[in-house]
DNA sequence: GTGTTAGCATTGGTCCTACCAATTTAGTGG
DNA sequence: CCACTAAATTGGTAGGACCAATGCTAACAC
């Protein structure tokens, strides 16, 4: 399925359910036995997953107690800023466009190779918000970037990259413009990009990229709308409900 | 003695001959099963001290392979990358014309008169190394990156020159290339780069910000071949010192 | 002689079961 | 109602087993 360690991928599920706040600072999480239950995991698995967390300094486990979610101050990796979705995915727009267009005339066929790999997982992978999907998406886009050859680019985009995955609010963005057609769409997108480092055409890859957030961007903008106007909706019918029903023939919702 | 979890004693012991340099960057530690058996716990014990330490970046553990120790750049305590200064000026050259180019859309004509009393301390600056001026052209550039609108750019550009300022070998190429001559093209630049911003005109500025960055990037090729040469030229006089004296008359220089 | 390939040994990844130790909770006796 | 104890829960460690990926080596084909 995916090529992460198992642990990893405990290890992120459960970091995302902490930065999304089903567990908070404080909270006690299930226990060892019960998780390795929950995701048809081992509990040795488990284990490792709160090993490789608490590292991270985003729980601390007690023994013969549980393990406990820290305060975020003491995270190792705590002073991200807060944007919205839209502001992240148009920094990424400007600054992943010119890191393509950059590794097109540095990328090695190795790395050609593993991106072709990454590709093939993407499209293939069935339910599209699942970890799996995501862990290829962060790395086609973070082996472009070190494709570039520049280290001060590749942590611009790693340190872009932690914004999207660590904030809810963006992350909740991505899941909302997430679909069955979006996820072919997005797998041409990335074809397209593969293909323009292939031929080593800066230009174009340049162009594939922009062209892959600027959906992404569209995308995310028409879904707030429509979740705007759905709002709007509601509250008109709450509206309705509340100054209408004085009159009892003219409700019809 | 130990009130901690076993592994991690485990853990500190493998940090510790690590940062003794026991075991040295990209050397492979013993495996799995003899590091149990050298410190007499069992494997799984052995297997979360690595995770752990993996977590924290000291070690990339590579299935069938074995657990390589990383370079201490990429230990999670270091917060900022080791980069070139050509490096970093590049990525700034890609990046911050972005930034320029967005800001011209929106940027205020308050901010535009922050930018021009900034020029002109710039410009008034004497001694041109000084902080004073140091200060001036940072600020100058993180105003037109908070002008862009975007928390997500201005975070990014902010940790560029954070390297810029606190990276030591970047701070001396930028020494290297500083001159009289320097520094009035560089007043020209800037004042290229707020006269983009005012007409509100993203190609502009866009492109001026290329030429500031371009023009910088080409200084400091120039400065490390000249300084490569002067390297030689010191080798080759200390090789005729050394070689040549044992002939009193032909000493020359 | 060279390059390729097939096979084998090593190594990490995951799981299971069992038992120990610390903690928490339930219960009990005062 | 409180203090103390016993049982249940929970994390900690161990050993063994099997799988998959990696790396080495020797045999093979050219």
């Amino acid at each position: 399925m995916t090529d992460l360690r198992l642990y990893q991928s405990v290890a992120d599920r459960l970091q995302r359910k902490i930065l999304d706040g089903v567990y908070q600072p404080g909270d006690r999480l299930p226990g060892e036995r019960e998780l390795a239950d929950e995701m048809g995991v081992s509990r040795v698995t488990v284990r490792e997953a709160e090993i490789a967390l608490q590292a991270m300094g985003y729980i601390l486990v007690k023994p013969g107690s549980g393990a406990y979610v820290t305060e975020p101050a003491s995270r190792h990796d705590a002073d991200i800023p807060t944007v919205s979705a839209l502001e992240l995915t148009q920094a990424r727009l400007l600054f992943e466009s010119e890191a393509a267009a950059l590794a097109a005339r540095n990328i090695s066929d190795t790395t050609l190779d593993r991106l072709a790999s990454l590709v093939t997982v993407m499209s293939q992978s069935h339910a599209d918000g699942d970890d799996a999907s995501l862990m290829a998406d962060r790395e086609f886009h973070l082996t472009i970037a070190g494709a570039s050859g520049n280290v001060a680019v590749q942590y611009t985009i790693e340190s872009l990259w932690r914004m999207r995955v660590e904030l809810a609010n963006v992350h909740d963005a991505h899941d909302a413009v997430c679909s069955e057609a979006m996820a072919r769409e997005r797998g041409r997108e990335h074809q397209a990009i593969y293909d323009a480092l292939k031929n080593r055409d800066s230009s174009a890859a340049r162009t594939a990229m922009q062209q892959h957030f600027t959906r992404l961007l569209t995308s995310m903008i028409d879904s707030s709308e429509a979740k705007a106007v759905e709002a709007l909706r509601v509250q008109a019918a709450a509206s309705r409900q509340r100054y209408l029903t004085v009159f009892p023939k003219s409700e019809s919702v």
